[in-house]
Parts: C-alpha cells; structure tokens; sequence
DNA sequence: GTCCATTTGTCCGTATGTATC
DNA sequence: GGATACATACGGACAAATGGA
C-alpha cells in the first residue's frame, strides 16, 4: 500500500491512491472519503500528513471539503456556454482568494479570462463555462 | 501588520499581505521573498505557519519554489496565440500529473482544453497560450 | 576536493476552535 | 450535551540539495 522507505514521499502516495479510486469511478462523484483519522488510522500515518494527501487532491480540483461533514468526490457542473467574440481573447488561471470568495468557487477550480479589445477583461469560473464560436 | 486575534486566519493574512507586494510590483519578477524561516520571525509565527500562506500562493500560481533556493515572484512566460476554429469549444482545468510532468507545468497553472466537433481534445498550457478567433 | 550554513521538504505529536449531527 | 470532523497553529526533528568558505 503505502511504503515509508520509498522514494516517493508517504503523502504524494496516499494521493496517488485516493486519486487512483477516483479516477476509476470507485469512489464516485458525490461519494465521501474517509475521515482524515480514519486514513491515519488505516495506513498508520500522522493526520498531518493525510492532510497533505487531502490538500493535494484539493489543489487539483477532484474533492471538496464541506467542514465539518467530510471531503467528498467532486460533482461536475452544468456547462453554460459563452461566445468568444471577434477580436477577444481568453486564456486561463488561477483565481486569487478574493475571487474565490466572491464567485463561490470551489478550489483547485481554475477561471476564464476574456480580453475585449478595449483592454477590459470579464472572469467566469471554469467549472460552469465554456467558450464557443459562433 | 498581522493580527492573530482577527476573524481571518494568520496563513490567510500573510499570504494577502505577500499578494499585495507581488501584485503591486513591490516584488517584482524574479525576485526572491524573505526565507520560510526569516518571515516565521518577522511576524512573530510559526514555519508551519508560513508555510500555509506560501502553499496558497503556490496554488494560486504567483511564485515558484526552487529547492533549496528559494521561494521566487513567478516570471511570465511569453504567450502564443491559439485559434479557436468553427465548432470548437475551449475550458479550462487543472491538469493532471502526468499532463504536469508532460507540459513541464508550474504550480498553480492550469490548462486550456479545447474540443473538436468529433470530440477529439488537445491540452495546451494556460500559462503560455491564449485563444483568439480569426 | 571537503566542510558548513542556508533553505525547502517531509513527518510527527499536540492543542484548541468551530460547525454539524 | 456529546461525538465527530475539519481548520488553525504551535513545536520539534531530520533529510536533501545548493552554494560558498
């Protein structure tokens, strides 16, 4: 399962697992981890460090934390979609902690920036939109 | 400066306090922040502490660690323009591991998806290419 | 070349707070 | 009220890599 002795550090390994079950459907969407003692338990690990192997997965957008009922399975979003107009431009990053807040986002949930030719950008959460052409 | 009796968390205060110098320019890029070790000082906290705030930075992509260097104001990376084509639709995500190792990603920089009509998807690197429409 | 100081990475244990059931 | 579960913060310890004396 988890080898202390090897390369790979113990909290990058129990996220490998957790993200292993995940990306296979065994742990669907929805679905509630095990607590962080119950992990630190099982493996024989510190919750510290469960909690790194849960921060990991939360940066990568798979699981959310709802405090204090559990971390759970990520569910996907409705799509809306958003016409990029002619002479815009759109990229990506990360929102800053004040985004966060102020749309509701989830971490490790990346935003859309759209550029207008005037210089004004528009930001919408990349979980919810998608660009399209018309 | 930092108020440990405040509602918002330490980790919380010193990441915004470290935001704002980046973001205002007073770090510039490039340029290294005070050690894990001199800012646990200089505020009066914790390394464990510290440390918190700079995960949530790294998350939010404004600085790169180079071990056992440093910790630096992430350099922007020149942008190459993506035509989005008739049918195609564009996201965003984070990536996954092996599109981390692959694009040699940062932290804390997502990817742009883009689907073709037939469903195929190329992954482009969010920090590096921007979609435009001709 | 070696030795040493610096810096980040990892892991542990403990304690307290807060929200939910 | 009590039990559970995540959030925050502290402390300590050792490892690994870099760079300079």
């Amino acid at each position: 399962m988890i080898d202390p002795s090897a390369d790979r550090a113990v909290f990058r390994q129990l996220a490998d697992l957790l993200r292993d079950q995940i990306m296979s459907g065994e742990l669907g969407p929805g679905e509630p981890l095990p607590s962080e003692l119950r992990l630190a338990q099982e493996y024989g690990i510190s919750r510290t460090t469960v909690r790194q192997a849960i921060a990991q997965l939360r940066t990568e957008g798979l699981v959310t934390v709802e405090r204090p009922r559990g971390t759970f399975v990520r569910i996907p979003e409705e799509v809306k979609l958003i016409t990029l107009a002619r002479g815009e431009r759109a990229g990506a990053r990360m929102p800053t902690d004040a985004e966060r807040r102020a749309h509701r986002l989830g971490e490790g949930v990346p935003v859309l920036v759209v550029t207008a030719p005037d210089g004004s950008t528009t930001v919408h959460p990349a979980d919810r939109v998608q660009l399209t052409r018309p």
